[in-house]
DNA sequence: GGCTTTTGTTAATCTAGATTAACCTCCTTT
DNA sequence: AAAGGAGGTTAATCTAGATTAACAAAAGCC
């Protein structure tokens, strides 16, 4: 079935009654997007929560110089969303965009308060996936801080390099809070000694 | 009762039964903490959530070059932890400090998961308030990214003038990722128009 | 194959914010 | 009232990383 990655990464948090399977998949949509389209876009209200089956997608924020920051990646097993807009239903703060063809899981904001009556322990595994997501936010946050940028793309290459063989260097970049020429010269660095 | 402000709180989000509170009053513990005192220590583990009463503290990081760097701060009608720690219950990257005398009342991490499962709506509880955690998070780091220093000291200022009048200068730069003397030039910026 | 677009690199110059250091309040405490 | 500490300011100098600009290498695409 198309969602059982999904299920099975559910699993891992909380079980599931094949009942409970059957309730999810019910409400669950399978979507594909072509490499370039967007998943959400800002300004437009964000109407899903989108769990990645495959590709790879981005989640950044046009400041009013026009410039792009990007907010996350995501990857297979990721969640993707704007979450701020998705829980109040305001307009989003940030566009997500395939960064190659992705396939997706979607909740609806409907679908997903009628899932959390049906399967409560759907509330306890978001909680939970929510949790780790705050705690990952929040030690970026000092990362940027008290480290430098050479410090910090090297956290981050340890810590995700499914992510940075996908995804071009100057998405990192931004992703690090650095400009691509910057970052090109750390890299310089790097690879001599 | 001294927990009225935690239920208040907990009721503006979901509905909780008089059998509830009996229930939920006998796993919250109500502690003072004098100014100085420690809620939480970096590298002991989190053993609890702490909703704040009264008074206020910050969440702070010592960096390995000795240099604190503020997470956050927390007044009345706030959550603190180390999140992190608490869920995991390993050593904690943070410390909670009291910046005043406190009064908190405080979930351990067995009387959470009993009350998980007794009132379930505790559960959607905090999922809601950790998801506008995360939010504020990830907006926090945009900001850190796409506003230069000046900027952001305006929009804590707006956000929290609360926490501005009651946290000395030098703690607020840190929150804000500069110096103290830096901070204070761009004070001086703003009050000469 | 050539031609355009997308990525990545190198180098010179510039700037937001750090560092260092000296000095100025107010509070406490004795 | 003196002394010490905690908090805040000002100013000179320094630096991590931005900006600008030019070029190089891949990667589509006709």
């Amino acid at each position: 079935m198309e969602i059982d990655p999904l299920i099975k990464y559910i699993t891992r948090y909380v079980e599931l009654t094949s009942q409970d399977i059957v309730i999810l998949s019910q409400h669950v949509k399978i979507r594909n997007y072509l490499k370039g389209q967007y998943i959400v876009q800002q300004g437009d209200v964000c109407k899903h929560e989108s769990f990645m089956i495959s590709g790879c997608a981005k989640t950044s924020f046009i400041d009013k110089e026009g410039d792009e920051h990007i907010v996350m990646f995501a990857i297979e097993n990721w969640w993707t969303a704007d979450l701020g807009s998705f829980i109040s239903q305001e307009p989003a703060d940030y566009n997500v965009q395939c960064l190659e063809n992705t396939k997706v899981a979607q909740f609806s904001y409907d679908g997903l308060q009628l899932l959390y009556q049906q399967i409560p322990q759907l509330e306890r595994f978001f909680r939970m996936i929510i949790q780790h997501a705050f705690v990952a936010s929040q030690k970026r946050v000092v990362r940027n801080f008290s480290l430098t940028a050479k410090e910090r793309y090297i956290v981050f290459r340890n810590q995700y390099p499914d992510i940075e063989q996908r995804v071009p260097q100057y998405l990192i970049a931004s992703y690090l809070g650095i400009t691509k020429q910057f970052l090109s010269k750390i890299r310089a660095e790097l690879t001599t000694q």
